[in-house]
DNA sequence: TACTATTTTGTAATGATTATAAGTTTATTA
DNA sequence: TAATAAACTTATAATCATTACAAAATAGTA
């Protein structure tokens, strides 16, 4: 993702109607930079630092307030603990069994809109993976 | 899915080396059975009648070793509670955004094969869609 | 400045899942 | 068959991500 100045974040928050607190504008910073699907422990670590009031439940809040404006999205791949995106180009997600590791990879979701049921509308497409990654399977030889 | 006698079960349980105890057999049926992705609540409190000393940690128990065995999947639709699927048939999920149901629908996945990273082995592979189901629109009119 | 609305924060509550240890059943061996 | 070991089930307690709630801080407005 390429760089975000303050302003171009401050523009994209009100155009989705949502007040540019400093809170909101370095968590968005973050998720834009960000290339890994943090955890919320991680966004409030990552930034603790800068805001040393910051409290985890404003990053719950923050979080929540980004998704229903579309600006990030959820991702749930494992069970334990929710991984947010800011939307970004299009990718799928891989997990690999042996190391855990989530990696994303390119994919055209066009390629699966000929599948969606007749009459539904799809504002989000996702897919996941599991297996073993190329890494692994080197190392196991 | 069509019917599942206990013989059956046993048999499959067997294949993976699991040993065919009344609470997996009836557990593994149950999930063959249900076509909705059950919870662990759900599973629990369809199955407290027939086992009256049923626990929860059982089911907890036994999914995670049907998962290993690969007999059950996870899907984790919601980040709030994880939901159980016997293997089956090929499909992807919606789950519509103003109603909250989950459907099924029909998914071919080796559509998605071209696209999967070279030299990555796949083992697992799941479609997932939100959006406005067709139902909702209708009333929404 | 005074007042109101919004946002942030800390603490407590909730609820799904796992850890643990004891009880029960099944398998094994003599 | 009896004794013993192994595997499975169960109840209770602990963990941990997330949400509820109310107070404190901040921003907006007249």
């Amino acid at each position: 993702m390429k760089e975000m100045t303050i302003k171009d974040l401050t523009e994209i928050l009100k155009e989705k109607n949502v007040k540019p607190s400093l809170q909101r504008l370095k968590i968005l910073e973050f998720l834009f930079k960000a290339n890994n699907h943090p955890t919320v422990d991680e966004i409030y670590s990552a930034l603790i630092k800068d805001i040393p009031t910051l409290s985890k439940t404003t990053v719950y809040n923050t979080l929540n307030v980004l998704i229903e404006s579309e600006l990030v999205k959820v991702v749930n791949i494992e069970n334990t603990e929710s991984r947010y995106d800011a939307i970004p180009e299009e990718h799928g997600h891989f997990k690999c069994r042996q190391c855990g590791k989530i990696y994303d990879f390119h994919f055209d979701m066009n390629l699966i809109d000929s599948q969606v049921p007749p009459g539904f509308i799809v504002s989000e497409k996702d897919v996941f993976f599991k297996g073993i990654c190329r890494e692994c399977l080197n190392n196991n030889i």
